[in-house]
RNA sequence: GCUCCCUUCGUCUAGUGGCCUAGGACGUCGCCCUCUCACGGCGAAAACAGGGGUUCGAGUCCCCUAGGGAGCGCCA
């Protein structure tokens, strides 16, 4: 049988890690199965589900570069199917009409958390047998069966077992004709044919109730994995307020796709000791059985640590254009003249933890002026003019505008006059680019450019002038 | 409260009864490299939640306790 697989979020706030984990996993699966993977947007809460949540889906999907074979279908347009089944239901005596008020709901809750019960509906119109009538006033609830238990094998968890007397006649329809979680789920994944559901943790709980609808409806449920979910550095469920964002938003600070990937992988999955996955490693090694039981800690720092890894290690033109998107955000001039994207990306990507702090770097190579820090104003004295003078003038003659060049040209100055390296390197820096700080000096001065490199020396040169006087 | 699930360094994890003096990675600290910052290299500190069993032998199997999490909606 063919392996077919889904992830169905349901609309209403943004994506987050874990969501698009399971999504991942989802995916995964199916590639690994040679199976197909289908996109359902859960949207029956009319209430709380919005068009913008379901584009931050479908944009998150499309950034990570999850591909699905069907879909994404919307449970909002598929409401004659829900209906039709609870019908039918009803017609076989596996599910009755309710007109239990809500007051009438609230109390027995709240009687039973009194008396230290779990709260459950009470079957009180379980037996009347009610009609139907047009005022929708009523719900329709699954008659669930008292005796007996359930058991299933959960791919990730291993054998489960619930009671039947701890569950009770969940409601399947809303009084407003939208049909409630557990049984679109249910209806849905039937008519999809998904063979597999990977999905939270939270959702174990429900799982006994959608088997015993899978069996009213006369199907054998799919397979179940039911995945950890990711808790916040605070130890506690993964949040806002623990330092998560939404999955664009790690996207939008400078996160490539494939440490995000590669980091959601490794977050309660493994493959021995290996940290590092290309995509057709992850797939071809990709098992639901391989997965944590425990619920794992999101660590910002390890995904740092896998972005600046891809940064490294991932082609200099594919940063590059990666580079180009954030430098657009930034509204920098990328018209030629500037400084050539790939060579920044080579001289910051052993220095930056995000692609987009790389081109916060990389503005310090715009613009013919720059700033000095207060450290960097130091390095700049009477003591540097001789130097700096001879270099600019060296600089002037050559005719050839390459790294190595320039390197020799910095050695020659030093042993021009008598300077260790680090003496002269400094203070030109400093000139360079205002602070103590930056990639190799002649990696430096060969981004900046022979024409923009000059203008700053000269900068520099009345920036000693001037403060001489004022001193 | 009831039901279910989970428990190896601070964090992610390896480990399926002897290969464990518990391995790797992130982070932390130290040293080396060095024109700054980094990269890189080398090294250090750091864990089997506790208690009972089973066994010649337990991180690995069983039980109990403790701690953590989830669910108990006309939310999904």
């Amino acid at each position: 049988m063919k392996v077919r697989t889904r992830f169905a979020p349901s609309p209403t706030g943004n994506l987050h890690l874990g969501s698009i984990r399971t999504a991942f996993y989802n995916w995964l699966y199916a590639r690994h199965s040679q199976g197909e993977f289908i996109l359902r947007i859960e949207d029956t809460d009319r209430e709380r589900s919005t068009k913008e949540s379901t584009q931050l889906i479908l944009d998150s999907m499309a950034w990570l570069e999850l591909s699905y074979d069907k879909g994404p279908f919307f449970q909002s347009e598929r409401l004659d199917l829900y209906r039709e089944a609870a019908e039918k239901l009803i017609t076989q005596g596996l599910a009755y009409r309710c007109y239990c008020s809500q007051e009438r709901l609230s109390k027995l809750r709240e009687e039973q958390l009194a008396n230290r019960e779990k709260p459950r509906y009470d079957g009180h119109c379980r037996t009347k047998n009610l009609p139907s009538t047009n005022e929708h006033s009523y719900v329709i609830r699954f008659k669930n069966s008292f005796q007996g238990e359930v058991n299933f094998t959960d791919q990730v968890m291993g054998s489960l077992t619930f009671k039947n007397s701890e569950l009770d006649d969940l409601v399947i329809m809303k009084s407003d004709g939208f049909p409630t979680y557990n049984f679109c789920v249910v209806v849905d994944d039937l008519a999809m044919g998904i063979t597999h559901v990977i999905r939270g943790a939270d959702h174990i709980n429900n799982t006994p109730r959608q088997i015993n609808i899978f069996h009213a409806l006369g199907a054998t449920a799919p397979t179940y994995g039911h995945v950890p979910l990711i808790l916040g550095s605070d130890g506690h469920l993964l949040s806002k307020r623990s330092g998560a964002l939404s999955v664009l938003q790690y996207r939008d600070e400078g996160i490539l796709k494939d440490a995000l990937l590669n980091y959601l992988i490794r977050l309660g999955w493994s493959h021995g000791d290996q940290e590092i996955f290309s995509l057709e490693e992850m797939v071809e090694l990709f098992e639901v059985e391989d997965i944590n039981r425990a619920a794992a800690a999101f660590n910002p720092e390890k995904l740092l640590c896998l972005n600046r890894h891809y940064i490294k290690s991932l082609d200099s033109k594919v940063v590059a254009s990666y580079l180009d998107h954030y430098l657009r955000e930034l509204k920098i001039d990328l018209n030629p003249g500037q400084p050539c994207l790939e060579d920044l990306v080579v001289a910051f990507r052993e220095r930056v933890d995000t692609v987009k702090e790389m081109a916060v770097k990389a503005l310090d190579f715009y613009g013919d002026s720059v700033n000095y820090t207060e450290e960097a104003r130091t390095y700049l004295n009477h003591n540097s003019v001789p130097f700096i003078e001879a270099f600019q003038k060296s600089l002037a003659k050559s005719l050839f505008w390459q790294e190595d060049m320039i390197h020799k040209d910095l050695e020659d100055l030093a042993r021009q006059f008598n300077l260790k390296f680090g003496k002269i390197a400094q203070p030109l820096r400093v000139a360079m680019m205002g602070t103590t700080v930056s990639p190799p000096l002649h990696r430096t001065i060969y981004l900046l450019g022979k024409d923009r490199a000059i203008k700053r020396l000269s900068g520099a040169l009345e920036y000693v002038a001037t403060s001489q006087d004022l001193g």
